[in-house]
DNA sequence: CAAATATGTTGGCCATATGCCAAACATATG
DNA sequence: CATATGTTTGGCATATGGCCAACATATTTG
């Protein structure tokens, strides 16, 4: 179970988890390509990559939900980048600078260092964009 | 000439500059084909496509060089680079650690950020990785 | 110096990730 | 139930990165 690296997914369908996540819920895929700023199409297929993952279930023209694993790992994700955008913020980026550029490349920052930035910064509960929770953040 | 936002390059590219820079002079596209692990007409071709960007000229049967253009780019690169992983490199991650993670984000972390990482770090000289030239880094 | 060997390049082809459009299809509403 | 709206499918396109086999160029050596 914690075999994750951080790094499964590409950067657009970790802005998919992450938006299934901070919705909650059946999401329409429509929303998605909405916040997403992508055709429908789009994410109709995106999320059926996602599906396939098993992160997602999709439920055709009704929306798509978070797996219990899916679940699992959008609260990774999400507390990744909440995790490196405070850390940027210690260095002079404002609140949104931070979270634009984390969303940039956090899709490549591994579980791994995460665990440890996370652990360096005394398991912070909250950060410039958002809350943290420590579960899927290894040891102390 | 000040209008770089460190986003240019994909990934890989990135590393043709890092290495071409590292090594200096006409270096062998064999030279890179091993470094980086690929098939040596992989780097063929991806030298072709800097070379249109301006930043290395290409010798056929002969090498590759960086510009003038490419040389400071490659130096920003670098600096980035070095940057990255000492920040990292302060949150418990060893320096091999450190310089590995940044290598697989770097490209997507912008100069404004960069500068502003260096800036509050003081502008130091070295990293775990590296020394730093303060060149390309802006404002103090 | 020419033949043999080593090195480098080209062309063809493949895979992944993303994306759009138009057409088909399903659902919801009046 | 007919039409409007929402969703999906299929076709196609781009960018990045990669391999192999065939060809071109250099270098080495007899």
């Amino acid at each position: 179970m914690q075999d994750i690296t951080g790094l499964e997914l590409s950067p657009k369908k970790v802005e998919y988890l992450k938006f299934l996540f901070k919705k909650g819920g059946l999401v329409r895929t429509t929303d998605i390509s909405t916040q997403l700023q992508v055709d429908p199409s789009t994410s109709t297929k995106t999320i059926g990559d996602l599906a396939g993952t098993g992160l997602v279930e999709h439920i055709p023209y009704r929306g798509v939900r978070l797996t219990e694993t899916g679940l699992k790992y959008a609260e990774f994700l999400v507390n990744r980048h909440n995790i490196l955008s405070l850390m940027l913020s210690h260095y002079g980026l404002s609140a949104e600078e931070a979270c634009k550029e984390t969303s940039r490349f956090e899709s490549l920052v591994s579980k791994a260092a995460v665990d440890k930035i996370c652990t360096s910064m005394g398991h912070p509960m909250t950060s410039v964009c958002g809350k943290i929770r420590h579960v899927s953040c290894g040891v102390p």
